[in-house]
DNA sequence: TGCGGTAGATTGACTGGTCAATCAACCACC
DNA sequence: GGTGGTTGATTGACCAGTCAATCTACCGCA
């Protein structure tokens, strides 16, 4: 070989996932052909089948790789001495950062796992809610120490909190609002402060 | 025939829709085959196709009929002379009203259209984009005319008010949470309180 | 140093099954 | 006998997953 360098086997694993982000990014998952991934990669057919043992375990791998992430993140944050407006405001900046940061496999894992409740949705809903959970404990224990509000249901907000930022994501991932890094800074901020505080105005008058 | 009784041709073609909204809502629009909605109508595999282009034009007509309700009310509900607040209370009762007349269709608008970004959700962006552009107006006049804070986009609350209702339904729809009717009546005001009011308590001390 | 041997990586042609859509025939009523 | 509704077998395309063959790096041994 003219470089002489031999791409070790765990590199093409990695090859294999990270076209299978581009390709998922771009056609969605029901519309790729495990042809179009091996392509993208630069490898044979039959290569994506010695490393994964169906095009699902594929995007299963990336969406487990990418959750475990921000479960532990987020558990973090809870466990830490912060107000709890504050940590939901570190989880929305922790899932707005993912996507600045790797967008196409953010828009993968929303589109086709988080939002997909017939297919992936479903077989992941566990991992999934327990995302929510956290976010529930943290408005359970602003009720309890009397900074929230005590009739709104915590599992009804985590629902929620997940569901507006999602939906937010979705905004940018489509192009319905503008994604830049102005906006990034601003959604995560915004997005909390709007749930806490409401958007109605409290004038001390 | 025993009865004597012919079904009129119209009652067919309804007939295929409303099996399929039971198979769709059952096993989601990709798994199920175009023979299964045939079955479920009780009709031959061809008259399908006689009454529809495609299989995917009868989700199409599915989604088209419910969300034009959706669209009308909105614009209705915008027209009336009611508070910012009001207006959006009444959005929020009409998709839980929906949901609550009609379980199975509005599962199957939501999780094949309205939350399916590649599929269904693409190829219905401008009128889905319609409806929660009525609330992003209620919000901008709601700030003209100072009810509402001038900071939030109100783009970005027409998208944070879909995500958080659907987020809602989805709940209903996977069990996720209690589908009481006691539930449906207070989740709408509820969403809305929460949204105008905030989470945190502000008291007049 | 050179040489069989082996395990794991890599290849892509092929198979088996699935399913949307077509179509030619059939039926019932006017 | 004609029109519009109705039937279901058939077709043709598509594609996930299999598999037998090939390649390459490296090891033990003389």
């Amino acid at each position: 070989m003219a470089d002489g360098v031999r791409v070790a086997p765990a590199d093409k694993r990695r090859a294999i996932l990270d076209a299978a982000i581009r390709v998922f990014a771009r056609q969605g998952y029901h519309s790729t052909r495990v042809a179009d991934i091996a392509d993208e990669a630069g490898v044979a057919y039959g290569l994506v089948y010695h490393y994964f043992r169906s095009k699902e375990a594929v995007m299963t791998e990336l969406f487990t790789e990418r959750w475990s992430l921000l479960l532990d993140a987020s558990d973090a944050l809870y466990e830490r001495d912060l107000r709890p407006r504050e940590k939901l405001a570190g989880i929305a900046r922790f899932i707005i950062d993912s996507y600045r940061h790797d967008p196409e496999l953010m828009k993968v894992i929303i589109v086709e796992v988080t939002r997909a409740a017939n297919s992936f949705g479903a077989t992941h809903l566990p991992e999934i809610r327990r995302a929510y959970d956290v976010v529930s404990r943290i408005v359970a224990d602003g009720q309890r120490d009397g900074v929230f509000r005590a009739e709104v249901d915590p599992d009804f907000v985590g629902m929620w909190f997940y569901g507006a930022i999602e939906q937010l994501l979705s905004g940018w991932v489509f192009g319905l609002i503008p994604a830049t890094d102005e906006e990034f800074e601003r959604a995560g901020a915004m997005v909390v402060e709007t749930l806490c505080c409401g958007l109605e105005r409290h004038d001390r008058a």
